[in-house]
This record gives structure tokens, sequence and C-alpha cells, in this order.
DNA sequence: TTAATTGATACTAATATAGTATCAGTTTAG
DNA sequence: CTAAACTGATACTATATTAGTATCAATTAA
């Protein structure tokens, strides 16, 4: 069971790059060379990013792409439901209110808590806080 | 994202099936018409539980499949594992020691905690609890 | 005006999930 | 003793998701 797909994961790593430049842009090529990412799937991720406001974008030469929403504000549970959709634990029917079987109703209930706890803990770690968890650790290993 | 695939969740039903009917034999095909569950498919992931000693079977007529492990010794974890693998959060980069990218090493420490969190909370949910939970709805619904 | 860039979108490949089919072997009821 | 009800084993197909590639038009700064 894998919880954070290739996109989530890279999505991550280019809002980390683009966080620690705020303020100026950055191209999808240099974040796809130096964070090591395939480039157009980066090139869409990015895009999505965009419909979602977290970043914005300049065109032409010396374009690319700069934070917009605030890296305190982006949480990886965001990222997730962009992404992969949101978390749930059992899809097909757990949601649909039929639920004929008894033994469905009951794993129900234990697995929208659990749920919770998932999106709740995801909801704790921020963009922000991974980069200056960045920073300290980079600081360390000077 | 989806927690829990098909087939943990048609072995959760089969295991709750085989507890209620404890040191009984259950045919495949008498829990795939009960629970509706895909006979062929129910078939193959009774055998999986046998391989983890969680179930045992009797092969010929009148046999069936009856509970080995105690029920409230099956968590929801051991059968994602057995289903879906090991939980964990991002498989490709954060396992092999190489990680030459500092980025990774600061998500994978918050990774590992959440991994940590997501299994100990499916560890609270056994199969027994889900069936003395089943046992209690179904008397409030009489 | 051209090279570096994003916007949009279509395409392929690989993998995981879901489901089906088949045949051999075992057991018990009649 | 034999036919029917079962499991054991395994191969197969279908569908969905994930991952990655390619292409071309539009924009912009040098």
């Amino acid at each position: 069971m894998k919880v954070l797909t290739k996109n989530t994961d890279y999505a991550i790593r280019a809002l980390l790059a683009l966080s620690a430049k705020k303020g100026s842009y950055l191209s999808a090529k240099s974040i796809a060379t130096e964070h090591d990412i395939p480039y157009q799937f980066l090139r869409r991720l990015l895009q999505e990013m965009i419909r979602h406001n977290l970043i914005v974008s300049k065109e032409g030469v010396q374009g690319g792409f700069m934070m917009q929403k605030d890296p305190d504000e982006i949480t990886v549970t965001e990222l997730i439901e962009i992404f992969q959709g949101k978390v749930q634990v059992s899809e097909c029917m757990f949601r649909k209110q039929i639920c004929g079987n008894r033994a469905r109703c009951v794993l129900r209930h234990e697995i929208m808590r659990i749920e919770r706890v998932v999106q709740s803990e995801f909801e704790k770690v921020t963009i922000g806080k991974l980069l200056r968890d960045l920073e300290a650790a980079s600081q360390v290993n000077q």
C-alpha cells in the first residue's frame, strides 16, 4: 500500500524548490533537472497547481513558476487530494447510502474514524514546515 | 486515494462470516453468495489466508473454510499487508538508503511518523472487535 | 526575430486491481 | 462405487491507475 504516488511526491519537491526561492520565477526545466523529476510530467503537475492557486506562472523567456499560496497554508492532505483524490478508506461501498449489508456499516464506522486520523496527520505537515526542517537539516550537514 | 482495495475488503467480510460461525466449515460458495463477493475471486483470497494461517480448509463434500487464528489477533493492518503490501508512504525513494536529495530525507522523517500512526490505527481494529460491533448493531436493529 | 519559455492536450507504457475460467484432486452421501 | 459438492492450483482477461513522452501553439525578453 503506497500512500504518496509520484505525482504528489514530485509536487511536494517542486513546491519546496519554489518556496525556497520565494518571489522569483523558476523554470520547469531547472526544477526538473535539479530535483530529478521527468520534465513533461512536472509541467503537468505545475499546471494543475496553478489551477488550484498554489502557484502562478509567467510565460516566455525568463518565465517560470512562483509561489502564490503561503507555504504554511499548503498541507500534504491538500496535495494528496489534488493528485490522488480525497483520502477515503473504502471507496465503493461505504460512500453509497444504500449499504444493504450490515457488516459494511460496522466497518464503515471504524474506517471513517481512521480516515479522519490520517487526514489530520497529513494536515499537520505543511510545505512551510518541511521547508524549515529542510533548512535546519542543511545547516547541521554543513 | 483509496486505502482498502476490494481484496482486503472482501477478506474482512469473509473473516467476519467465518468468525460468526466459528468451529464449523463454511463453503466459499455460501460466503460468496451471502456477502456478494465474486466467487472465484473469493476463493483466491481464502487460499491466501490459509497460507497465512488465518483460516483452515477441508476438501470435499461438506468441506469449506474455518477460522484458525483468534479473531482478536487479526488486525486490519495484517490484512492490508497481506493483500496490498506493507503500508508505506512513498515506496521508491525513501526506502533506498541512497537518498542523495536532502528534501527527500526531510519528507521521509514526517512520512515515517505518519506511517506509524496509520499502522497503529489500523492495528486497533481487529476482526474480533468488528464482529462484536456487528453483533451489537444487529441487536439494536431488531 | 529568435530562442526560451509556458499552455494545452494527446499519446504510450507499465503496473495494479478486479474478475473469470479450467481442470485436477478429495470427500461424503446415497 | 460413483456422482456431486467441495478445495487446490493456476492461467487468463479486462479495466483502471499511475507514470512518462511528445507535440505544437502562444508568449516574451534579449
